[in-house]
DNA sequence: AAGTGGTCTAGACCACGAC
DNA sequence: TCGTGGTCTAGACCACTTA
């Protein structure tokens, strides 16, 4: 790749700034630099799925496994929040939540159920216009004017359950693994819980780390 | 927290300085910055255990379980490539790896086998003198000097295999988490490979991100 | 020796939140 | 309105690699 100085005065921006603009690409692995010698594009990881800043862009995932995602809404509806949800989002137990579930297919295989639950109050539109294809960062932001600040999810290791099983068309026996995700905004106040099922026989789940 | 310009003052930096320093803190959610408002301490991300710039640190996200780590070494073998090694480091299947199998404690409890690979040729001393408490990071800096510059990351879930469940003293029929590292240098060159099996149900696998 | 990225400075203005 | 963090500039020097 070009310098730094040469792309500072190609976009005509100080070097600072555009420092900053490569620090961002480089703490994802996009490039590899070498002090005394030049910044290099690194293709190994060009094309892996997650980058850990969209590790919840499932439809991301998908498609950079070689796959044509599509996203199918089985539900939306109102539920009471149950003890461990309620602990989890700073509220009492059988509050109600909109509850938002969703499957993702690779190609026509279904590989990732993904359940979402958002505490009502934070809606300020009528949840009945939610459009069940967007992120759950969009839906906060359009629907309940939040932004997501972090998000702390916990990876764990599963027997397929019966149901899922069901809609995986996948013998029981099978394991998965389990994306409990919660999201929070910068005010510290938890905004959204995810539970995702993710087919890790079809779908890679790769992250990259990259130390300056 | 105290506001930028403070800060800057009382380390005698300048607040550009400063501020790449909070802004490393910030992009694993250890921070919050609230533009017009200040930067506030994130009390939850604090005790999170692998904040993915140290998702390799077995030994920290033991200690962040609430365990006390204790790392013992099984084995400290040559042995010849596999084809999907060979592969991976782009060597010849035959070539000959330094293979190094350690068993991560937590208290008393066996939870994370670790096996690691590493290309003879790199080793510029010999290697019956190898510390197997060092961190492979160390490893290749001190008897290799080569440096880590980045690691892609395959997670999988899976049944437990028959020796895992000898050495973790399980049932058969558990699951656990395997965690296929391949670490690379900042010239791209593959460094080492590792697989590790993660007793995800007595130690939490959490991963924090955070956006601007 | 020349060119690279890494670090740092001392200013400036803007966008935003709280008061 | 004031103070905050967010963005940006135009320079400087250093550490390092390569030739």
């Amino acid at each position: 790749m070009p310098s730094e100085s040469e792309l500072s005065d190609e976009f005509g921006v100080s070097r600072a700034t555009l420092r900053t603009v490569l620090a961002k690409l480089a703490v994802n692995g996009l490039i590899l630099r070498k002090q005394g010698d030049g910044t290099y594009i690194n293709a190994r990881v060009r094309d892996i799925n997650a980058h850990l800043g969209n590790l919840w862009e499932f439809a991301r995932i998908i498609e950079t496994n070689g796959y044509k995602p599509t996203i199918r809404t089985l539900a939306i509806e109102r539920k009471p929040a149950s003890d461990m949800e309620a602990v989890s989002l700073g509220i009492e137990a059988g509050d109600e939540l909109l509850s938002l579930t969703r499957l993702f297919y690779a190609d026509e295989q279904p590989v990732i159920l993904a359940k979402n639950v958002i505490p009502i109050p934070f809606f300020r539109e009528p949840i009945e216009q939610i459009d069940g294809q967007l992120h759950i960062r969009e839906i906060l932001g359009r629907y309940c004017s939040q932004k997501i600040a972090f998000a702390i999810t916990d990876i764990r290791s599963a027997l397929i359950s019966e149901d899922v099983s069901t809609i995986f068309e996948k013998e029981m026996n099978q394991t998965i693994l389990e994306l409990q995700v919660a999201f929070y905004s910068n005010q510290n106040i938890p905004l959204a819980l995810g539970s995702n099922y993710f087919d890790d026989k079809t779908l890679r789940l790769s992250l990259v780390q990259a130390w300056s």
